[in-house]
DNA sequence: CTGTTAGCGCCTTCAT
DNA sequence: ATGAAGGCGCTAACAG
């Protein structure tokens, strides 16, 4: 492959006068860069940005380190994080780290060492030590969904906390007494938080939780499914879950199904988490929604201005909303 | 950030011996190796693997080019692509085209200057001149998904013309004649070789396609809800609808249901590429169904084994077998 | 087993 | 308006 020396020869110029047609700095006569433009054309010249990011320490890289693309909210995430990158001159290198600790170590190391600009993280545990590890590393991090024990770190995400509460609150007002919920890992915060908006509302409506209403899984279908398989063994038997994301609930309702129930006659179904419309043929699932593109949108915007110095001195929380989306899944108990 | 340099100071060897640890090539003494992995340690060290990609020529980084990972299909490519690189080392760099050549130019050019080991690509057209010119620059080039009018490229792809007629074949055995088929973009040969299917399917059972029961649009919900609209117009309606994807599926059958149409009973509906089981409640398309995963990683071990110079000296297309998934969207005909 | 030399391709600094 | 020198951090090739 040409390099910038090879295209200098032929434009019979230095090499630094490509480099200035290039990145158009500095001053170049008309007549100079055209000829240095034939060249460029006529040797079908890559500029190499690995030469030139080693020397400018700027790579115009941003990682995206996220638990599971596969589910759709990721993806929504994930897509607005590469529009908004490429809008700005950036290129994305997207990470899963299916919630495990070893993985996300593996990602963030690789990550550093390719000396990307700025790090989107949603970790895998409520830990700050990757956080800070990068920190120390001289990269800026944005951390995306969830929270964080780090004081010192620009922070993303919804207020699970509130809108479980919200959901829970609905079920509730429709005279639900006996209501599960299906959640997440155990160590990770927008599960716990769900979990805690849950009882907040129980709590204030009265009513003590039970311990055996509460599970925690993986945020997946399987997990969902079973979850939910074990609730129904319970007398009495819940007249509502609560599934804290899109997939588990996917699977609970399949449990559902196949123990005969019907939704929201025996049992209702609310769902942090709504699947967005493009994929559901009639939505059904009473739901939190959550603003994923923005999400995305916003942390990389943050990151970006970071990057390029025009963030505000403090470190950020931003919390998006949420709201509450009833739809057929839900209705009072039977009976 | 310390360099290998410093380390080597602190170790008290040569930069090359830290080299030699960092990558266990060559011969360290095991008292040498201790005294540099306490330096490597004390400083936290993180190699910069952008002047290791410079002087080696690699980056054991692979670009993946598609039209729109919000879509399920590409998501379930892009994380097997992801998965399949990641075991053999290498990160991902993913870039939406969403169907423009322009951008599909801009990504590659970026994608180029970063040195990226190899190319996936979902070409945004029809056309060869993107792939010859990536590998003008010697930089190997799979096609994913879609025909390419090159023949010295490696292809992996499902049948789209044979996927369509088997599905096409399914509506004429439950006694449709009148079937309309909705597809993508004109100029994508998954579109093109759809409606090839579709006609051939036709002519074989003795029918006239009819060029108003055939509309292109974009591969997405909207355009599958108008193209629906449109050929509810005709008298007289279709029987039954093919979509040509899942996102056009679900559009049309919204305008359907929005039509006050019910599926199967007025009019059925088979689409080209299942929307995965892990989203949907309740599985409700007849559908061709396309192994996404496999077509990544297969994709993916192609290019790799044509960076390690362990693929076969041919080029290569490799058709992935689809197969045809009946559920409740098609029945026969009314009346 | 370890070190020296040189250079990957580019751009900043300082001349001219 | 253009160029020369030097170095970003790393490793291959060749000593020793």
């Amino acid at each position: 492959m040409p390099t910038i020396q090879d295209v200098a020869s032929r434009a019979g110029v230095s090499p630094i006068t490509v480099s200035r047609v290039i990145n158009r700095s500095g001053y170049v006569k008309s007549e100079t860069r055209q000829r240095v433009e034939a060249a460029i054309a006529e040797l079908r010249y890559v500029p190499n940005r690995l030469a030139r990011s080693l020397r400018l320490k700027k790579t115009n890289t941003l990682a995206l380190v996220l638990t599971d693309i596969t589910n759709p909210f990721w993806t929504a995430v994930a897509r607005s994080v590469e529009d908004t990158a490429s809008d700005a001159g950036f290129s994305v290198v997207v990470c899963n780290t299916d919630e495990s600790l070893t993985r996300q170590r593996q990602c963030l190391n690789t990550l550093l060492q390719k000396q990307v600009d700025g790090v989107l993280l949603v970790p895998a545990r409520s830990d700050g030590e990757p956080v800070e590890w990068i920190q120390g590393q001289g990269t800026p991090v944005v951390v995306l969904d969830r929270r964080v024990p780090c004081r010192w770190v620009d922070v993303v995400r919804c207020d699970s906390e509130d809108g479980a509460y919200q959901l829970v609150r609905h079920l509730l007002s429709l005279g639900h007494r006996r209501i599960a919920v299906l959640s997440g890992p155990q160590d990770v915060s927008t599960a716990m938080d769900r979990v805690a908006g849950y009882r907040r509302a129980l709590r204030e409506a009265g009513l003590e939780p039970r311990e055996e209403w509460v599970r925690h899984g993986q945020f997946d279908r399987s997990a969902g499914l079973e979850m939910a398989q074990q609730m129904l063994s319970i007398a009495p038997r819940p007249t509502a879950l609560f599934a804290a994301n899109n997939l588990v609930a996917v699977g609970a309702l399949r449990a559902l199904r196949d123990a005969g129930l019907r939704v929201p006659e025996d049992i209702s179904v609310v769902v942090f988490d709504d699947l967005t419309s493009e994929l559901v043929i009639e939505p059904f699932f009473t739901a939190v929604d959550q603003p994923a593109y923005e999400m995305g949108q916003t942390a990389a915007e943050l990151l970006l201005a970071r990057l390029s110095g025009s963030a505000p001195g403090e470190y950020q929380e931003i919390l998006l909303p949420t709201k509450v989306v009833v739809r057929r899944s839900s209705a009072p108990p039977p009976g």
